[in-house]
DNA sequence: TTGCATCCGGTACCTGGGTACGGGTTTACG
DNA sequence: CGTAAACCCGTACCCAGGTACCGGATGCAA
């Protein structure tokens, strides 16, 4: 017989995860992806799991983590029952997330007021102060 | 009397704000600063409510967003009662902030089991197959 | 009016996150 | 076996979002 799959190739793992060869190779110098098996000529294996793992990368990503973020995130979701340390991490993560959160409810917020057009239903607002934009959020991550 | 103070100027803003001067006039060229008033002499004065915006810049950039959708944002928050266009903008714009939202609500599930630790409390658990991270998020924004 | 902080515009540079290129091996099919 | 496609590594390059540096002009208080 041909060939008995033992993991999937770099090629593979990149057009079913939609990225691009040379980032599965960034990604594991960044240590985001661990190094996987080789082939006695030196081709890389992944697992089948990498694919997933790699649309959870960009979903993270696209929501604002940095890359030592989301390897942080991974690390902390990878082992259960963390170390007090890990178990911290997880618990400022979980603030962060909280923030970041609040911080979209309130741009929804003003989006939607947007569309609804408070001002229209007044036939015609001479609201010179409307222009608050999403005033309510950010204000220093710190010191809230 | 000495100065009759008609704005800030721009270090001024930039130490308020908690940003770079440079940044002040790299926004400006973006567009995300509306061209402030100038002195005689040249010299930016700017309107108080500019370090307000910043932090509103600032904060949206945390979330994600590129200057460019931030620049859409502050557009759409700014005038009320949109035109049918800027209206379908703002709800494309809610749309992917709902989506945004989602994904960080399920981060923060798998967060809260990572402190939970479900683990633990089998005593010590063989999990070989917890490690699925967040697997539930992401999953191409496109097809979901 | 002089002196020093601040600002000006222009251009060069930096970091994060990739992406492309090139010359050389490995795979796998026929 | 031969050969095309896929892969290897190293290095160079790209874009977004800033930052730094420069020589020269302004602002403002003493």
């Amino acid at each position: 017989m041909s060939q008995e799959q033992a993991g999937l190739r770099s090629g593979e793992v990149a057009e079913q995860a939609g990225v691009n060869i040379q980032t599965l190779r960034y990604y594991e110098r960044r240590g985001l992806l661990a190094d996987p098996v080789r082939t006695n000529g030196g081709h890389r294996l992944y697992p089948p799991d990498t694919v997933a793992l790699l649309t959870v990368i960009k979903a993270a990503q696209r929501l604002g983590f940095t890359l030592d973020e989301v390897a942080d995130l991974l690390d902390a979701g990878s082992r259960r029952h963390p170390t007090p340390d890990l178990r911290q991490r997880a618990l400022d993560k979980i603030a962060e997330v909280d923030a970041k959160i609040a911080d979209l409810t309130a741009i929804r917020a003003t989006l939607t007021e947007v569309v609804d057009a408070r001002c229209d239903s007044l036939t015609n607002c001479t609201c010179a102060d409307c222009p608050l934009p999403f005033m309510t959020i950010g204000r220093d991550p710190q010191t809230r």
